[in-house]
DNA sequence: TATGAATGAGCCTTCATTCAT
DNA sequence: TATGAATGAAGGCTCATTCAT
């Protein structure tokens, strides 16, 4: 019988399978609902096998959204490098955070309810991930805007909020169970009102501004 | 046993009473981390009187998000009456709820985190008044629509979502206590991107694509 | 417009109608169970109109009862006197007591569950009415001992436990609402089981009633 | 915090602890008013160690009571084996459950007036060993019929009905802490009745009746 | 390291009873 | 006399966390 001596690859399996339990159980209960004792169970320990690795209940829930965020990031820079056109950046964020919600609606519903809200967010490992992430926004909005192909007196935050915070909203009913995401669709829709608005130009030979004349 | 007992109240004002009561303790704490017993006694009284006229905590919650509503639909009607251009009425509607934001921020964040993520939202009362809100929205945007104003191939619930869950996003700083709120500056910068996108309007003479040549 | 003055009559007939309410909610809900506002509610009155006329929940148990013992004793002497023969009056006894089970079996068991049980019972009213009640039948007893019909050798009071519990126990499944009590045929079994027992009598010239050649 | 933890116990261990200190309480008290938390504080534990073994204070009542039965039962079926005549088996079900009644009149009782008499009895395993408790008796009584010696037109049900609830009514006075309960003397009585019945055997020559000539 | 028994604080909810109006 | 608002104690149950084994 051979005794693999290995505590550092077995603690790293350890905690991934607690990740792992304690994902779906936080997913399908939020986290107050959730019980430590079923996390464990469901990955055939007990409680204290879980407090061994995570100090505390709400630890376990921050370390379970910072894995989550960084297996989203692995190939967002890559894909971004692939496109240059601004308005198609925005739309492949845009696309892939639809792409997120519709994949994982309950992990970012517990972002949302259980930790962008609590007071010991700000300056957490994962607030500082959330801030990289939406950074990629930002980014592209104000490599336009020096580009000139943006208007320049629009906060980008307020961009950044009117993107993700609409896409959350607009979530919600699929996040709730009922109806479907369509990511292509939405997608579209949103980079149009952001980039175009939803006023109609005006017709026939009349430019937007030929108002002017 | 001497019982000392609090003033008898009239039946309404005793429900006032509470209503003021929970809203504090459950804007400070949360639903979860609110206990009855400080509701109760931030008015001088006892859990059972709490008990005497609503069922159950969770009842209470709803009914001081209705009482909320109630109050701000007051007015709502009535202003939009005195407001006729498209582009105003959204407007008028984006900075009231901005200003809900801003003088009950902990409301708004109650109204999200506890209730509308909750199953048995649907069918509640609050519910019921929460789409008559922001149907308003809805309304006004087809009114655009149909006078040809407003482009008619982006779903009116897709921007309802990015006005209010945008608003909610971005004020979310606000909500956990810093910085400050500027109703009038966000509400333009909304409307704007809102009816005319962040792409650079093209100059006379130059059509968007026009730079290229 | 007349105004009657008899408040001794009013307070009687609020008497009965709290007695009467009372009766319906203990036996449907057990005496824990129910709740004084649910007895008060019921005759469209309020808690406090039941403490003025009786000082605790108990005491109007006890008074419910007391009141049912006293219906049903209205006839029970009347009948009696009508029958002589000691086994015919046992059967009466024995009969009335089954069509009690069958009629409020919820008395019955209040009676058994919430009274007799209780420590105080010893020197109520209604221990007191319960031991007229089943008096009767330890005097029926004594009687046919006297007279030489029944034998001496068994002590009266377990003969009472045996046709009391036994009908008690007998009733449990109609008290919990299964089946039907056949009061006639009960009864005659119960009387032939107490007089003759069950004990095949010897045949061959020695029947039971062969003593009459 | 230091907190003290009491000795840790096998699980078998502490369950039988935790029986037997509950069964001491509800024997007191009853069920309604046993405190889960006396029940921990007597065993020298906290609530949440009763709640760890058992799911609810209910559910504790019925393993109590089930706990007690399987105690019984034990020698029930060897001890019957021994004898053979049918009357003398009868003798000895009623004489074990004098005994019963005589050790452990409280938990009787418990089973009486907590258990038997709710909603949710039926289709428990303690509905379950009442059943083949009380069958014992139902097969001796048949049995007795089919060998001719008793006679077959008294319903078995009914027999044990006034064998059990004449036994529990009678032992009502030894529950209630009063008296002595003569085990040997009231088992002959109670034979005595069930076999022969109370009416006096005419003797030798004499009628019934023939008393009067 | 893993276990899982033990902790104990805390919360919602109920309701008999009191008493000011 | 009737009301019904107010009381306040009490109890079941949960669960994150600790720590002896």
């Amino acid at each position: 019988m051979q005794r693999v001596h290995a505590p550092r690859l077995a603690r790293e399996q350890r905690v991934d399978e607690i990740l792992q339990s304690a994902r779906e159980v936080f997913c399908e209960k939020g986290f107050e609902a959730a019980a430590v004792a079923e996390i464990a169970a469901r990955m055939g320990a007990v409680e204290g096998t879980v407090y061994k690795y995570f100090p505390t209940k709400r630890d376990l829930l921050l370390r379970v959204l910072e894995h989550w965020y960084e297996e989203m990031f692995g190939d967002y820079t890559r894909d971004l490098a692939g496109v240059h056109a601004h308005r198609e950046r925005l739309r492949l964020l845009v696309w892939r955070h639809l792409r997120s919600l519709r994949d994982k609606p309950k992990l970012c519903r517990l972002m949302f309810r259980e930790v962008q809200s609590e007071r010991d967010y700000r300056g957490t490992v994962l607030h500082d991930l959330n801030r990289r992430y939406t950074q990629l926004l930002l980014d592209v909005i104000r490599a336009g805007v020096a580009d000139g192909e943006f208007r320049g007196d629009i906060a980008p935050e307020l961009l950044r909020s009117m993107v993700y915070g609409g896409i959350e909203h607009h979530g919600w009913n699929y996040v709730c169970g009922r109806g479907e995401l369509d990511v292509d669709g939405v997608a579209d829709q949103i980079i149009t009102v952001l980039c175009e608005g939803i006023t109609k130009p005006a017709r026939a030979g009349h430019t937007k501004t030929g108002k002017k004349s």
